[in-house]
RNA sequence: GCCGGAGUGGCGGAAUUGGCAGACGCAUCAGACUCAAAAUCUGACGAGGAAUUUCUUCGUAAGGGUUCGAUUCCCUUCUCCGGCACCA
């Protein structure tokens, strides 16, 4: 029979969306499986198969799981709240109201024609009420324990969305959703105060399953660095400066000091003879753009305040500067400067002529410095303390400081707080009223969810205020307290808010009086394995875990990790044609950042000359027009052989080159399956058990034992995630099947053993029912089964069919291969040794030699030395 | 600059604990089937050498080391990818 691949795949997902094959609910006597992939945001341009190297994948997982026994929670939602989706609308001319269901329609129907197996009764969108309500709930928990706060500090701002922008949200001072650099802008913004977990979310990395890649990314992000805090008496007067720095035992070595330009105490310790100087330094450092300010490799500049400060090691006075390469955002923004020891100050003192003293030796010795020299090693010129290493001496001046009362050891983050508030129309209102009495009211929880208000435009105002502040009707409330008239906080929660907590509510998605019943919560959560772009690294995973152990403080979870075990799926690239810039603004102007190469458009493709054409492999997205569609392959190729060519053509975690080439040959493979399968129905018998040959052939025990050898690796080869492996090993098993029972035509060649053709029938279309659950459905019924394969248990392998009766041991002499003995399995050393004793070349070798030893190892090699 | 990860045929990639390098697939070549083509099936396929169904040398980015034995462990160098980057 033909393999009608269109015909099959419609009407089994016809019967499993019938049957509901993939509804899940809670049974608690059988155990759980939770598999999640990052939920996207619905875009117009559709799924592509880029995407499906995530959700196809997983989608096997799952199934295997299924056939193992467990209960498998596979959900799948839509983070429809935030910029991408409104950003999207915008350039359509669209109301994301309408939009997004539009588009998540679209969305589940490739996943469906990919065969994929969610429960999409458990479906959720974060921008309906029904959910975001929950989102404010949680906001109003934050702040009700104090970890939601509203302060004035200066944000960055992307002036292309016109809004404020969280910090995990700008990379290399561009905003990550349209690369427009972002500006520095002093507002009223409400952040969570993340930093107060900073600890626990550095120490739990230690616990979860992620990449080594991914934890590093997140533990330099929240940044630890441990040091001390130093307070620096002001000469002549009783105020103090606070430093940190991570060398205290460099304070010998400080010669002067540092603070920030917007350091509160600039104009208090700047003299009438600096003012002038000063305060055009600190407006000039004002005025000037981040980018400049962060940009380490323009040279330093400065200006001293008049004033000196006391060393308290050595009572010394040392100049206060100022410079702008101390940032007033971390530490305390003021630092002690050791030149001799520190690359940033050295430049610094070697520019304005500052004195430079070694204190900190290779040897114990002094020496002259070139440069500046960041080194662990001997204290030198630093009175009794000289010639304790440097990490005794960090411990004795930390105990000093503190006895002295001018100091302790202190950590210090990296991490900022994640500014939560959006100028945005697209997003779940904060639930908070703004009283003039009363001041800052939440809203109560009887009164949620604060509905997003429908409306006619919902462009950005640019102002700095939300669009929703043009809504009276919204804006102007009662306040919850008091009853006077009050205003509604009108900005409104950033996309990321929505999706620290969607993985909770699928557990339980209808759920009315709570976020999730904690009996739901306990029965699914933890998620099992959890899947995504690695691009989230920083913000939504980190988010997530800092929400997750924010509930379990309270007694809401009874778990602190989300997300045990984290892959990363690798992105499908294309083949691109693009162009180089023409114009000096097409390169990015004389920003760093140089555009070397410009994807053509649609229709510039056939206006630049093809000498003029620059190929690229690109990641596939609807805006450079590369995109190969699932549904387009699917319709050529069947959805199983996309599926099979997904995780066949690379390992999960690696980035893809698209070829068609590629997925005719997983076609061509799905294809021979299901030949092979279609001949052996003729001999197919349910009872092959009973009736499998005592005596089997050389033939027979050969298949078998790789039958028995493929289904054991392919189990363990699933659990770590190794697809393309597991396909392989499948297809090794397919040939050696055609080598032993071969096609005559369409029909298997006279010879094999029925019961040995329906033992390899049956195990085939089980091994294959993760990877082309389509064509396993189709023939798991011609085998007579009633119920769904995605039932079927898993098959068993039996170890004694799959050993090897024999292997090769190889025989090395001093070290080379130079022949191999057939032995049986497990042989000893004895009968080895005779055997390659025998061997004409090994003879040859060792004769007139002196055999100095012999080395075994069971099943694989005899090596022999000899002189 | 600092911190991760990686480097294997023409290509994607595979190789338990250090033990037959190149599984599986793509591409290519040859053969079978066919009037022909497609499809399908069979075979060859790292590089070099020789006395060419066989034998042999080299070969996992480069160089060194440990070891009976290294793609695997250690050191040095190079390249690529990713993250961070005046964070005191």
């Amino acid at each position: 029979m033909n393999y009608n691949f269109t015909e099959i795949e419609v009407k089994w997902q016809k019967i499993w969306k019938e049957k509901k094959t993939f509804r899940v609910a809670l049974e608690g006597q059988r155990k759980k499986f939770y598999c999640l992939e990052m939920f996207p945001y619905p875009s117009g341009s559709g799924l592509h198969v880029g995407h499906l190297k995530n959700y196809v994948p997983t989608d096997a997982f799952c199934r295997y799981k299924s056939m193992q026994g467990f209960n498998v929670l596979h959900p799948m939602g839509w983070d429809a709240f935030g910029q991408p989706a409104e950003n999207e609308a915008m350039r359509r001319g669209r109301n994301p109201r309408e939009m997004v269901p539009e588009y998540a329609a679209s969305y589940r129907s490739t996943l469906i024609r990919a065969g994929c197996s969610y429960d999409w009764e458990r479906e959720i969108n974060s921008s309906d009420p029904e959910y975001y309500r929950w989102t404010q709930w949680i906001f109003l928990l934050l702040h009700r324990l104090g970890l939601a706060y509203r302060s004035t500090a200066p944000i960055n701002w992307c002036p292309s969305c016109k809004t404020g922008l969280a910090n995990e949200e700008v990379k290399d001072n561009r905003c990550w959703r349209c690369d427009t650099l972002v500006e520095k802008k002093p507002m009223p913004q409400w952040f969570f105060r993340i930093t107060a977990y900073a600890d626990r979310l550095l120490a739990d990395l230690e616990k979860l399953d992620w990449s080594q890649g991914m934890k590093e990314m997140q533990r330099d992000w929240i940044g630890r660095s441990e040091g001390a805090e130093v307070d620096f008496a002001v000469a002549g007067s009783d105020v103090k400066i606070r430093v940190f720095t991570t060398r205290p035992d460099t304070l010998f070595g400080a010669t002067f000091i540092v603070l920030a330009p917007e350091h509160p105490l600039v104009a208090q310790l700047t003299t009438a003879t600096q003012q002038r100087k000063v305060n055009a330094y600190v407006r000039k450092a004002q005025g000037e753009s981040e980018i400049d300010r962060l940009n380490a490799t323009r040279s330093k500049t400065g200006v001293f305040t008049g004033t000196d400060a006391i060393n308290p090691v050595n009572g010394e006075r040392i100049p206060i500067w100022i410079a702008d390469y101390v940032l007033m955002g971390y530490g305390t923004g003021a630092i002690m400067c050791v030149p001799g020891h520190d690359v940033r100050d050295f430049e610094f003192a070697k520019k304005f002529k500052l004195p430079i003293r070694q204190v900190v030796s290779r040897d114990g010795t002094t020496y002259n410095l070139e440069s500046a020299e960041i080194l662990e090693g001997i204290a030198v010129n630093s009175s009794e303390w000289s010639g304790l290493p440097t990490a005794e001496f960090k411990q004795t001046i930390g105990r000093w400081l503190e006895d002295k009362g001018i100091g302790r050891p202190t950590v210090n983050y990296r991490l900022r707080d994640w500014l939560i508030s959006r100028q945005r129309y697209w997003g779940a209102p904060i639930p908070i009223v703004h009283c003039p009495a009363c001041g800052e009211v939440p809203v109560p929880e009887a009164q949620l969810p604060v509905l997003l208000p429908d409306v006619e435009n919902y462009h950005p105002s640019g102002t700095g205020e939300s669009p929703l502040a043009a809504i009276p009707a919204f804006v102007h409330t009662t306040c919850p307290a008091c009853h006077g008239p009050a205003r509604r906080e009108t900005d409104t929660m950033g996309g990321y808010a929505c999706s620290s907590w969607y993985f909770l509510r699928f557990a339980d998605p209808g759920n009315d009086g709570a976020f999730a019943s904690r009996s739901a919560l306990d029965y699914w959560l933890p998620v099992d394995v959890y899947t995504g772009g690695i691009e989230h690294a920083r913000s939504h995973l980190l988010y997530a875990r800092f929400w997750t152990k924010v509930l379990f403080d309270q007694g809401l979870l009874g778990f602190e990790e989300p997300f045990n075990l984290l892959r990363n799926q690798g992105s499908l690239l294309a083949f691109t044609p693009g162009r180089r810039p023409r114009s000096l603004e097409e390169k990015g102007g004389s920003d760093d950042k140089i555009v070397d190469w410009i994807v053509l458009k649609h229709d510039e493709r056939d206006q630049v000359p093809a000498d003029q054409v620059v190929w690229r492999w690109a990641r596939m997205s609807k805006s450079k027009g590369n995109v190969v569609t699932p549904d387009d392959m699917t319709e050529r190729y069947g959805a199983d052989s996309l599926r099979v060519y997904e995780m066949f053509v690379a390992p999960f975690e690696d980035d893809v080159h698209w070829s068609e080439e590629g997925i005719q040959g997983s076609h061509r493979f799905v294809a021979r399956v299901w030949r092979w399968l279609q001949a052996a129905l003729a001999l197919y018998r349910p009872d092959w058990r009973e009736t499998l040959p005592r005596q089997e052939t050389e033939t027979e025990r050969r298949v078998r034992r790789k039958l028995h050898q493929t289904v054991q690796k392919v189990g363990a080869q699933i659990e770590t995630f190794q697809f393309n492996t597991a396909v392989a090993a499948i297809m090794e098993l397919l040939n050696e099947m055609y080598a032993c029972a071969p096609l005559d035509r369409e029909e298997l060649a006279p010879g094999p053993n029925p019961a040995v053709v329906s033992e390899l029938a049956e195990t085939l279309t089980l091994l294959m029912a993760p990877f082309a659950p389509h064509l396993a459905e189709e023939v798991w019924q011609q085998l007579g089964r009633c119920e769904s394969v995605y039932r079927a248990p898993w098959p068993p392998f039996d170890p004694v069919v799959a050993a090897a009766e024999a292997v090769n041991v190889m025989i090395q002499v001093n070290g080379k291969i130079k022949d191999k003995v057939r032995v049986a399995l497990d042989c000893d050393e004895e009968t080895v040794k005779q055997e390659a004793m025998r061997s004409e070349k090994i003879k040859q070798l060792l004769s007139g030699r002196q055999v100095v030893k012999m080395i075994f190892i069971k099943n694989k090699m005899l090596s022999i030395v000899c002189k």
